[in-house]
DNA sequence: GTATACATGTAAACGGTTACATGATTCT
DNA sequence: AGAATCATGTAACCGTTTACATGTATAC
């Protein structure tokens, strides 16, 4: 499980309240770890009970008060553990691969627009990937090891976005071939 | 929850036993949806409970029975039903990921070995792909609906499994360009 | 003789998702 | 006036993973 330590490297790079930290999982961090408000809450009382963060009531004037958490020792000594320890590889979950072959028992025409969506959310989350890597990360800057291990991860991102909407072309490509032969009336 | 959906397909291609599900996950289903024995047993038991699949018990000489599951009417409507919902694209969670980003708080060379194992494990998978499209999908062959939706599948693991490929290469060129800079000797 | 493949299952623990709940502030 | 954002939480449910359990047959 790597949810606590995707949020101790989160904390690590920049300490915050658990709504920070589920704002984080949902722009920088997403394109390689989700999660919901809900589980961060519930890992962060963990962690906190382990005495692997810290927690300083910071009081804001109008907006409710907020618990910032930040990394203790032992939390950085679970950190390095883990990063010595082998994790397996992910396996992939593509329920829209499931649906194409299972439009062989269907309507291939029928996946077409559901295909674009999804393309069209893949190109979104690309462009986005794109700004944040011009903002932060401009040609010819002088990088920390941070920062280079940060872009490199978001070069990752960036890859898995253009090889899926490149398949994704691929899928529309085929799906228009098979309702070629028995034309769509949308 | 796709996993009732991804054995539908699997068992309109093909009849079989919870065992040979379970192979067919390891191996051909494996690049777009994983599971386990214990898994599909439970999920087949309550789709018979539905009525979305038949058993037929046979028996075999030596070894033990086996139930072969094979999709009832029932069954074919509730997959018409999913594949004309609309699903999530899902989100990705890379543990590497992660590791690669706490690496600015602990030792980047220390990394060097772990993604070298994962990038064999992709390599491995990209030969059994392209060993895979070569044996069922040969070139200038006429292929029904069917196959050609499989097939644009396994070309969209092929390219997961490449892209993947690149980007550890990337990870690797970082990893051992942030050793040499400054060899950590924690 | 040992390991692997075939074949099916139970039980417990864990992780993730969804719904509900509260309450103030800022923006349109 | 209504919606979105900030901020934290509880509870119930569902899905997934891991460990355990059993037994035969084949290959090395």
């Amino acid at each position: 499980m790597a949810l606590e330590h995707a949020i101790l490297v989160s904390l690590l790079e920049q300490p915050g309240s658990g709504y920070e930290l589920a704002r984080r999982f949902d722009r920088s961090i997403g394109y390689f770890w989700t999660a919901t408000h809900q589980q961060i809450y519930r890992v962060l009382r963990r962690m906190e009970r382990d005495g692997w963060v810290e927690v300083r009531d910071v009081a804001q004037d109008g907006r409710p008060d907020k618990k910032v958490y930040s990394v203790a020792p032992p939390g950085r000594g679970a950190l390095s553990d883990w990063l010595a320890e082998p994790v397996e590889p992910e396996s992939v979950r593509h329920s829209l691969a499931v649906k194409v072959r299972g439009a062989a028992f269907g309507d291939p025409a029928g996946l077409i627009a559901e295909t674009e969506r999804h393309r069209a959310v893949h190109a979104e989350r690309l462009a986005r990937y794109l700004a944040g890597e011009q903002r932060d990360f401009p040609e010819s800057a002088e990088l920390d090891a941070g920062a280079q291990l940060q872009h490199v991860v978001l070069r990752g991102g960036i890859a898995y976005e253009r090889m899926t909407l490149d398949w994704l072309d691929d899928v529309l490509a085929t799906l228009r071939r098979l309702g070629g032969a028995h034309p769509d009336p949308h």
